[in-house]
RNA sequence: GAGGGCGUAGCUCAGUCGGCAGAGCACCUGCCUUUUAAGCAGGUGGUCCUGGGUUCGAGUCCCAGCGCCCUCACCA
């Protein structure tokens, strides 16, 4: 470091500023490349009126005497620059020679080809637009301790291209998305953060407070309940890509502020939400190219709408024999998972809540809870191909509506992916007397009592989308900066 | 919250049985007008994650802590 601040001293004592400005009129380097390649240059030629200019970070710096050569790397990729100290003359030369890796130039030049055919910008002017003073990561493994790419994702992001190209997946990815919802009638909308009642999930929030209002308010976990409140309001398509924070566990698929797409259509059900899912989806995956057949890690996933669509009852049969209904069979077998036992321990937490009424006889668990138990174990982790699973026990199921002909039943899908749950979907429930036993927001049930037209709603988590179409293994691989504990 | 793994130069990593702290890249000096992980010669660079302990002597062994990764739990 002290050694790039000698440098930066030198450059201001030769009345360079190591930190230039405006550098206007700069042409990408992949433009320029295309620029080149209709014109075929011969290897070892330069074109005197063929210029242009070029600014970025210098990757790599070969100095063999009186002739250098620079790569530069902007956001479209690299460009070679050539120096010839007889052509740059004395005082360009010795800038130059306070140059290192890592520093942002700007060249101004000729174009050409050397002997081996590189295409080269053969400088005539080079400006210092700032100087390093720290040395960027090695050239050829880059930043690969990922909780240095993590804590300085600067760093991890100039050192390692792949990186670059998956948040710019990410970014057409969402772009696609939201051109898609606009296009089927929808308005994007934003929601308050900053809730003084939280709702639409079963997590914990973060706490918060106002100052001047003396308040405590919670980050949203979900924008669900205003959202809906805009149905109401006669918005009839709404989405909203939402940050939402839930004050839980960390995990490669679980990061404490994440984004999801929530979106409500007006007198659609869930069905139609299916539709919605495999379209955005599709639209992410038109954006990035490539096909619906995609590789995820040892899998191949294949996206090709339509997706499966399997009853949650004919899953569990399918996966461990059980029939929902058989409140005995699924005791035994939750017995003999041990998840029994783990959730009777955990009653005293509060976690867990007794419903003799749900039970099976000598059970001091509601039974489908242990349903569900033995669906996220035994079931889940089998549908690798995207699928849909509906119709969940209503009772997990608080803000759904039930079934019309099987009120044990809620009208409800979730689309898992490669054994990760992707989105959450109802058959909204717009009753406000049915709401009202459930919700402790009294202003969202006036809303409803208003009347809530029927509709679906959908929530698709984005990190984990995103992590899926671009072979991610985790979700901070997705997110430019992960949450990370104090260093 | 529980278990396992990791932490050494700016970066990527070696470090044997407890015995002088190492390599490549980067950086510095010199040479080189077509380099492609450029090359050649010479050189600089260390809180071995932190704090204790054992020992004549600790990067190495023991204890505690911190951070990261993974698994489980919590949670969608």
């Amino acid at each position: 470091m002290q050694e790039r601040e000698k440098k930066r001293d030198a450059l201001r004592a030769a009345g360079v500023d190591p930190y230039g400005g405006r550098f206007p009129d700069v042409e990408a380097a992949a433009d320029l490349r295309a620029r080149a390649d209709v014109c075929d240059i011969p290897a070892g030629e330069k074109l005197p009126d063929f210029t242009a200019r070029i600014a970025g970070r210098i990757t790599l710096l070969r100095d063999i005497g009186k002739l250098a050569f620079l790569t530069v790397q902007d956001r479209t990729g690299a460009m070679q620059f050539g120096l010839s100290r007889a052509d740059l003359g004395d005082a360009q030369w010795a800038v130059f020679k306070q140059l290192d890796l890592g520093d942002i130039i700007g060249g101004d030049g000729i174009i050409g080809r050397t002997k081996t055919g590189e295409l080269t910008l053969w400088l005539k002017t080079l400006t210092v637009l700032a100087k390093a003073l720290r040395p960027p990561p090695e050239k050829w493994h880059g930043l690969t301790d990922v909780e240095l790419r993590y804590r300085h994702r600067y760093v991890d992001l100039f050192s390692n291209p792949e990186v670059r190209e998956v948040f710019r997946q990410r970014s057409a990815i969402i772009h696609a998305i939201r051109e898609h919802l606009v296009d089927l009638g929808y308005l994007e909308v934003d929601t308050p953060v900053l809730q003084p009642i939280y709702g639409g999930a079963a997590a914990r929030p973060f706490t918060t407070h106002h100052n001047t209002l003396d308040m405590d308010l919670y980050l949203r976990i979900s924008p669900e309940l205003y959202l809906k409140r805009l149905l109401v309001g006669g918005m009839e398509r709404v989405f909203e890509i939402s940050r939402n924070f839930r004050n839980e566990g960390i995990s490669p698929r679980h990061n404490p502020e994440f984004s999801m797409i929530e979106l409500y259509e007006a007198y659609a059900d869930y069905n139609v939400m299916m539709e919605r899912t495999e379209g955005m989806v599709a639209a992410g995956i038109e954006a990035l190219g490539g096909g619906f057949i995609r590789p995820y890690g040892e899998l191949e996933l294949n996206f090709a709408p339509p997706w499966r669509r399997a009853k949650y009852a004919d899953l569990l049969g399918e996966h461990t024999g059980l029939d929902v209904k058989d409140t005995s069979g699924v005791l035994e077998r939750a017995k003999q998972e041990g998840i029994y036992q783990k959730l009777t321990k955990m009653i005293g937490d509060g976690h867990v809540h007794v419903r003799p009424d749900h039970a099976a006889p000598g059970s001091l668990i509601d039974h489908d809870v242990l349903v569900n138990e033995l669906f996220d174990m035994l079931v889940q982790p089998h549908l690798i191909q995207p699928t849909f699973v509906y119709d969940y026990p209503a009772s997990i199921c608080p803000l759904t509506r039930r079934h019309p002909e099987d009120p044990s039943i809620a009208l409800r899908f979730e689309a898992f992916v490669a054994g990760m749950e992707l989105g959450n979907a109802y058959t909204e429930l717009n009753d406000p007397r049915v709401q009202e036993e459930k919700v402790m927001d009294e202003d969202f049930v006036m809303a409803l009592e208003y009347g809530m037209p029927p509709a679906g709603g959908l929530g698709v988590g984005l990190d984990r989308l995103v992590m899926l179409l671009t072979n991610s293994r985790s979700i901070r691989d997705v997110i430019l900066f992960p949450l990370q504990r104090k260093g």
